[in-house]
DNA sequence: CCTGGAGTTGTCCTA
DNA sequence: TTAGGACAACTCCAG
């Protein structure tokens, strides 16, 4: 009989069994050590953000059920943690899924070659992308800049993406190793009141992922070309933090979304162009790995900007007097979401009728959100404030009357937020600042006690955001 | 090289 | 009330 292999597979961002490449690679030669290391050194300006830990955390215990308890966690630097564990245990080889971030692709970079040094293989794979980035390039070998032909030239003309690979009969994991910590003495969970209430809003790990997938499908897909622009509709697919996480992997959504609708209707067309998305921003960064931090236009460095801590603090509390912003500044605060629709109106409102700098947004939507995710999060601020790769003309300010108007006419997901304004009618929902006395009197609403009278003028502030685009010019 | 079409997500004014 | 055009000019990208 051939000796059997001794490998670790190393979890990173692929907390889950099920389509995971180098998971099953690993299991396919031998004995596995499942690990997951709690990076305490590398992360540098991108620690993980608050939200972000607590999801990590009860992911870590669902994968480690799924494990039969046999996940071995770890705190500290990989590099050092991994060499110990190889050599004490005599390991032959690590296995891992790639991640993207530029400080996670410094890292292991730096690990690789000092395994290899000890003569110890590493076999990394994809498990989070339909596609590599350097597989999508333009003619000339460039990255793409903009998403359409990215999408449609770049990724629907490559190879089609990986068919997701079935979970090995054989998973046997390996449990001489005692020396790792319990999920629990990582302490990514704050004992704050507030976790409760973010936590109770999701289920968390690969089994509700897969769930997840299979109902958005079944439901949410049919009317989602227009259902995903309004708010209180339940047409989005809320995957992304289970995205972000690898609970499942996108060639899982991608297959199961395609089978459901082999006809691609328009509905199914557009869901795969949102994970297209996905891939541009996860592709941008790669090319562009200052980001999160420089815009991709540099004539946006002269923007003149405007430093404010009282409207700024207004609007990450939700008491911008907006109405449609204030609800989603409140839902990621409680859930720590918000859907994309509303993500873009109180960004257009942060940049540009506030313009407080779009780093200032990245932050606070790094630190709330449960789906932070580096690539996402950078693009989609660039984006809005329009110096992002493939910018929006500058003339378009989103209107909140108009978009809360337009996208919760009736105004249900207003009110689940901003419940202060329940018995407000829906003619003056959107701008409680022009109902008459009488009809805010009569739904209890006194406009700078109950509920913020608007903290800046629309109009004015919409000219002068226009006024310092045009100043970019020169 | 040059050419021409196109660019996630809007708003406002006018007829 | 509603529909259509204006709002700049630029860069990207393929041919």
């Amino acid at each position: 009989m051939v000796k059997r292999e001794l490998s670790i597979h190393w979890f990173r961002q692929d907390l889950r069994i099920s389509d995971n490449p180098a998971l099953t690679s690993a299991t396919q030669l031998g004995e596995v050590f499942p690990v997951y290391i709690f990076d305490t050194v590398n992360s540098g300006e991108y620690p993980m953000g608050a939200v972000q830990k607590i999801w990590l955390h009860y992911s870590l215990k669902a994968l480690n059920k799924a494990l039969g308890g046999k996940l071995l966690v770890y705190s500290g630097d990989p590099l050092k943690i991994l060499s110990e564990l190889i050599t004490e245990y005599e390991i032959d080889k690590v296995f891992w899924n790639r991640c993207y971030e530029p400080w996670q692709i410094a890292r292991d970079k730096k690990i690789k070659a000092e395994l290899n040094k000890k003569d110890k293989e590493v076999l990394s794979f994809n498990g989070s992308l339909l596609w590599e980035p350097w597989e999508i390039l333009k003619k000339d070998g460039s990255p793409y800049k903009v998403f359409t032909p990215f999408f449609r030239r770049g990724c629907l003309s490559a190879k089609e993406p990986r068919l997701p690979i079935s979970t090995p009969a054989n998973l046997s994991f390996n449990d001489s190793i005692i020396t790792g910590l319990k999920i629990d003495e990582l302490n990514l969970v704050p004992d704050e009141p507030w976790v409760k209430k973010i936590i109770q809003k999701w289920q968390i790990g690969e089994d509700f992922a897969q769930e997840k997938v299979t109902e958005f499908v079944k439901n949410g897909l049919k009317d989602y070309k227009d259902g995903r622009n309004f708010p209180s509709k339940t047409n989005v697919s809320r995957l992304s933090p289970h995205l972000h996480w690898g609970e499942v992997s996108p060639n899982q959504v991608w297959y199961q979304a395609i089978e459901s609708d082999p006809e691609l209707s328009r509905n199914t067309d557009h869901f795969l162009s949102e994970l297209g998305w996905r891939e541009f921003s996860n592709s941008l960064l790669y090319f562009f790995p200052n980001m999160p931090k420089k815009n991709l236009q540099p004539r946006f460095d002269n923007f003149d900007w405007i430093e404010d801590c009282k409207l700024l603090k207004a609007w990450q509390s939700g008491a911008t007097g907006f109405p449609i912003v204030d609800a989603g500044m409140r839902e990621l605060w409680d859930t720590g979401y918000m859907h994309n629709r509303v993500r873009m109106i109180v960004g257009s409102f942060l940049v540009k009728n506030l313009r407080i700098h779009w780093h200032n947004g990245a932050a606070w939507f790094w630190d709330c959100l449960v789906d932070a995710d580096l690539a996402n999060n950078s693009a989609g601020w660039q984006w809005i404030a329009g110096c992002g790769a493939d910018a929006a003309p500058y003339f378009r300010v989103f209107n909140p009357i108009l978009q809360g108007e337009k996208f919760d006419k009736e105004g249900h997901y207003t009110r689940t937020y901003v419940p202060e304004l329940t018995n407000l009618p829906n003619k003056y929902l959107h701008a409680p600042w022009m109902a008459p006395e009488l009809i805010l009197e009569q739904a209890d609403i006194k406009l700078g006690k109950t509920y913020p009278k608007p903290v800046i003028d629309l109009k004015l502030s919409r000219d002068r955001a226009l006024a310092a685009f045009a100043n970019l010019k020169n």
